[in-house]
DNA sequence: AACTATTTATAAGA
DNA sequence: TTCTTATAAATAGTT
């Protein structure tokens, strides 16, 4: 669907094979998202990358796709109990993130966000993260944590973005 | 991409409905089929029709796409059997739970600290964080970055960006 | 990352 | 459902 037409099969060259791996992926799950909306259809495409890299698409997600499949195929699993206390597990857990994100609201933003630079930066450029890059993520952010737990400043800085993650911008 | 162009919502007619879901699914597996040949990737699609009829398209299975994907999610997840992770999971909730009532009675600007201080740990510190909670954290992160970002231009107007300002913010 | 010349996909209609 | 066809959309090669 371009200039030319082209054979059907693996593109020699290793760079233009990335090239229209990336667009046509974009492509396919551009068409999954539009099929799932125009029909209501529940959609999962995961999708790996000639470099071996994961890509996935879900409509309203994969783990949800995948459930309604294997429910397909085999009645009885095993893990389902687990799953159901996972995902009620995993209910609770944002239920206590809302509570939390509720007794934020009562605090007074304190402008001392600027501190954070690493956290800024850290957050900033998530589009397009790898699964390697969010553990490389989660690392770090697990030696902020013991950071932001060790000083004020830090922690401040935090609930200051924290904060502002909640707070829609303000018009002046 | 035919007669008219059409919105992207869902079709009314069940009629019609049933017959797009129909020729788009066989264009979402074909380009799924070239993708996988031209690129050389493994590419797994499972579909539920709006009668709830279930469709697969994988390369060069589902079950062996299913099972790279299922690898990942090990190498992300933490190597405890799902039991012990259920319970780590507990403790973990139940100690939030705990902690948020004690927080409540703290002084103000403690409090505040803390709390944002929670959330972070929430965020960061589950050992048996699934793939699922990962990328939903990367999707409140990346919703996080876009509000950050929003407001760049107030956070910039503060002496304090300068640590910001060595490095240009990344775009992606 | 953009830009187009072409190829493909597909919405309506039969 | 299947085929046809006018048009919208995707994308291969290019810049």
């Amino acid at each position: 669907m371009g200039r030319r037409k082209i054979e059907m099969e693996m593109v020699k060259d290793s760079s233009t094979r990335q090239v229209t791996f990336s667009k046509r992926r974009t492509g396919l799950f551009k068409k999954a998202n539009e099929l799932a909306i125009l029909c209501g259809a529940q959609i999962a495409i995961v999708a790996f990358s000639p470099g071996g890299k994961p890509f996935s698409f879900g409509s309203p997600s994969v783990h949800s796709v995948a459930k309604s499949f294997l429910n397909q195929k085999k009645k009885v699993s095993s893990s389902s109990s687990s799953a159901a206390k996972l995902k009620k597990l995993n209910n609770r857990l944002l239920e206590l993130q809302r509570q939390i994100k509720t007794e934020k609201k009562k605090a007074q933003v304190l402008e001392k966000a600027m501190k954070a630079n690493n956290i800024l930066k850290s957050w900033i450029s998530l589009d397009g993260m790898s699964l390697d890059e969010l553990l490389k993520m989660k690392r770090a952010m697990e030696d902020l944590r013991e950071k932001v737990t060790a000083r004020a400043v830090e922690i401040e800085a935090s609930s200051s973005l924290l904060l502002l993650s909640k707070k829609p911008v303000q018009k002046k």
